[in-house]
DNA sequence: AAAATATTTGGCTATTTTGCCAAATGAACA
DNA sequence: TGTTCATTTGGCAAAATAGCCAAATATTTT
């Protein structure tokens, strides 16, 4: 794999990344109802609102997610609505896993 | 977040954390275009042939890839193709991404 | 200007991930 | 059976990630 290939798989994967994360899946899946501000997704998460800051902040790196400042709050959007299409595929793998599950045991 | 979602989006994230790595990228886009062994995926990422092995069962776990031992060889092939459906988004990111950063240029 | 509220950043530790080497296992073959 | 080839597993060290607290910054309010 050349450099150039690398770099390409690298970008990709740095994306990815940024979601895997069940908070940071939370906050994709929350904000595609609309934007949200820093306090409202602390309160929803139920974590250290500096851990919720953090995963915003690598959400927004990777280009997901949008801020916008309004007075003391800071709101945020989802910039790219077509990693929802990443939930039903996630889901279809969980179900497939789960269907094979079944199969083992009914071989018994 | 109560438990039963925080599960939900624990299981989710081990899905696409499965993803979330340049050479498991690579392996799911290359097994897209039909089955490979462990041996020509090595070859073809340039890693020890342990690291690509780990990797492979890193996606195997995650149930986003089967194996089928044939003789000597262990053959891989993609159990969910949907996941490919990632790389349009993901490029998608990067394109809206770099739009904007060249907007960012144009106002200097 | 001080106090209060919202958010980010720095710093630290604990945990996880990565990737290599060496060793073990599985299968084909001389 | 012993040898060779393909793959996996164990183990280790380096690097990355996660989450909390404390401190800094930004904004509004008193």
């Amino acid at each position: 794999m050349d450099a150039k290939k690398q770099a390409l798989y690298e970008a990709r994967a740095r994306i990815i990344k940024a979601m895997a994360h069940p908070s940071r899946l939370f906050i994709v899946e929350e904000l595609s109802r609309g934007e949200k501000c820093v306090c409202e997704l602390t309160e929803m998460i139920g974590a250290d609102v500096s851990t919720v800051s953090k995963h915003l902040s690598v959400l927004r790196s990777a280009g997901i997610i949008s801020d916008d400042r309004r007075g003391a709050q800071v709101y945020y959007t989802l910039r790219v609505p077509c990693v929802l299409n990443f939930f039903g595929c996630v889901e279809s793998v969980l179900k497939t896993t789960a269907k094979e599950q079944l199969q083992l045991l009914k071989k018994t």
